[in-house]
DNA sequence: TAGATTGTTAATCGATTAACAATC
DNA sequence: TAGATTGTTAATCGATTAACAATC
């Protein structure tokens, strides 16, 4: 197979599939790609066709194995090994998605995305811990992320911050961001944003409200 | 034009438009689809493909009217008259995104959603408020929903309680959910379900962080 | 009028589905 | 072996982009 960027629509899949793998295991070793698909909500070739783009992982007449197969989608994603994360803005949003993420890293033992640090701009929290986790001040991203190794960043401030808060951590090394704040956030293209703007969602199921 | 369901793709870069035109709003009073595309992230022969769907919204030499083209979208989006909203779930999220909402329909006068009942299936928050919401039990979605009118639900109750918090809502006729529990929630085709996972667009974000 | 920009049609691009030979 | 299911190629579908006549 040449080789191509592999498109976001199929990245996307690959934790849903993940997530079929984890309920069937106690259950199964094989799974088809007809099952697999009908669990994750995709149709079968499709399933086959995402697989096919990272190897040959199943075997004819059987399907793939569950535990393989999961190894290996937890390779992909780089999910194999704890990844360190970073939260700026600890808000009223920004606590509650630390709380959350915690306590998916704590119960959920297939969840390797560990929140390690917390940023703030506001002085009378810098110092003190939020569930355990320290805040540091946002000037001291740099440092922060080098230090403790940190790979992904969720971004929780006001929106005339993101955009700032946006360059320090890609300045950092942060390559993945997922930026909770009401504006898109321009960054070198190395950097991957995901925006995750609960107005702009809303705004678009009112469409569905119909009337 | 034919009738044809206008697809999903299309009503997500709705709201971004509406975004650029309340931004450029104070300083013009029109706005070309090169400039609007430009502001949104959309080449100006989508904005113009998009626009057309739902009528003849320009005029050719000048371009778009922004209060006119704001106004139409609005409606277009049904966000013409205030939709109320109700929120399930009243753990750290829940209370988080009640927080964020009301804030934003507070400052921002254009953000029009209106989130007015809180529902929890703890006896222990049921009859108390929450930022000047009250919460109800679970139980009484259905006469509330109708009481009050509400047109849209977000649902942050944990996974194991989503179905059936879904198939409440949709039995008292919400026709448009944002579920941030980590599992999918089937509903009748006329409901609406967008998901907000979170762990989900973690996990695919972490494809991105190279190494 | 001359220049600008729309609405729309045709061309292109990319993603999904169907089909099937290979093979466990 | 017979039945099942993969990996892959070709066909289809849908969304985006390019181009341009119409017209403000």
């Amino acid at each position: 197979m040449a080789w191509k960027r592999i498109s976001d629509a199929v990245i996307r899949r690959l934790p849903l599939y993940l997530r079929v793998l984890e309920e069937v295991k106690s259950k199964q070793s094989s799974i088809s790609s007809q099952e697999l698909g009908s669990k994750a909500g995709v149709t079968p070739a499709l399933v086959r066709k995402d697989l096919a783009w990272f190897g040959e992982f199943g075997k004819q007449g059987v399907g793939y194995d569950v535990e393989f197969l999961q190894d290996e989608l937890r390779k992909i994603l780089h999910l194999d090994a704890p990844i360190h994360m970073a939260l700026v803005g600890v808000g009223s949003l920004g606590r509650a998605l630390t709380r959350y993420n915690r306590r998916r890293f704590r119960d959920d033992p297939i969840f390797t995305i560990n929140l390690v640090a917390l940023f703030d701009a506001d002085p009378k929290v810098v110092g003190t811990t939020f569930d355990g986790v320290s805040i540091h001040h946002i000037t001291d991203i740099s440092r922060v992320v080098a230090k403790m190794d940190i790979q992904m960043a969720i971004v929780t401030v006001p929106a005339d911050a993101a955009q700032e808060v946006g360059n320090l951590l890609a300045e950092a090394g942060v390559k993945a961001i997922l930026n909770f704040a009401p504006v898109s956030i321009d960054l070198p293209s190395d950097v991957h944003v995901a925006n995750a703007d609960l107005s702009l969602e809303l705004q678009r199921l009112a469409y569905y409200i119909h009337g």
